[in-house]
DNA sequence: TTGCATCTACGACAACTGTCGTATAGATTT
DNA sequence: AAATCTATACGACAGTTGTCGTAGATGCAA
């Protein structure tokens, strides 16, 4: 159980998304779905899936010979714990400054941010 | 000019940061400040340092024979980008849900949700 | 000026990443 | 069964990271 709060890398991070959200899942499942945005050979996603199998973040079961992967590590879990090690490494903690650097910067747009105030009103 | 927007790693963004707040700095400065929280070799930093020159991160200037470095990016940029970043790859562009993720799993203080609402007030 | 105390330069290393190529093993079509 | 198509296993490779060790350069104390 609980890989607890496995930090994947950038390629890792984008083929758990998509685990996540089709689980069970066949590496060509994968690779299909990330080939609609950018190029990558099959045996590229393939060895990325391999690895995380090697180090405990997924899963193989194999059904009527097709290989399925699903995740062991929770989404909200991990993506917890990047956001509170860029909170705590790159602003210091202060919720506040990342807030004002994520939202600030750019184009949130003004319904996200009432959204955002809507849900602090309920957290106060 | 402006190296723009680089993505420091986790070792350099911990240099990037004592950087920002003394430069201009020495190695040993660096050393110093960082040896504080961890252990770490004097080499180390330096070789950090030295490899952020060459990317031209951080800049070199002599003065009576000892070394200062400046940072050549501006801190909000860099924060901005890794925020902005984060934003997109893990909670695919929601500010909302990645608020939710930074405030409502732990410990930020009441005070510090109230600081966020107001700011948010003024955007509004 | 000699010699120690510092620094800086350089190179090395192991781990991890992102990316494939190739070689097999399996399944499917004639 | 043979040929073919598909999927998996394995290994390779170059680039980055974090970490030092060692050697050479610089500067200050005797």
């Amino acid at each position: 159980m609980a890989r607890e709060t496995y930090q994947p890398s950038e390629a890792e991070l984008e083929i758990l998304n998509l685990i996540w959200e089709l689980e069970p899942v066949t590496v060509r499942d994968v690779h299909e779905r990330i080939s609609k945005t950018r190029e990558v050979g099959y045996t590229t996603v393939l060895k990325q899936i391999q690895r995380l199998t090697e180090k405990g973040v997924l899963e193989k079961q194999i059904t009527d010979g097709t290989h399925y992967f699903t995740s062991t590590i929770r989404e909200a879990d991990v993506k917890g714990k990047l956001v509170d090690k860029m909170l705590n490494t790159a602003f210091g903690g202060s919720a506040l400054d990342m807030m004002m650097h994520a939202l600030g910067n750019d184009k949130v747009s003004p319904d996200e941010l009432r959204a955002i105030k809507n849900w602090l009103d309920k957290q106060l």
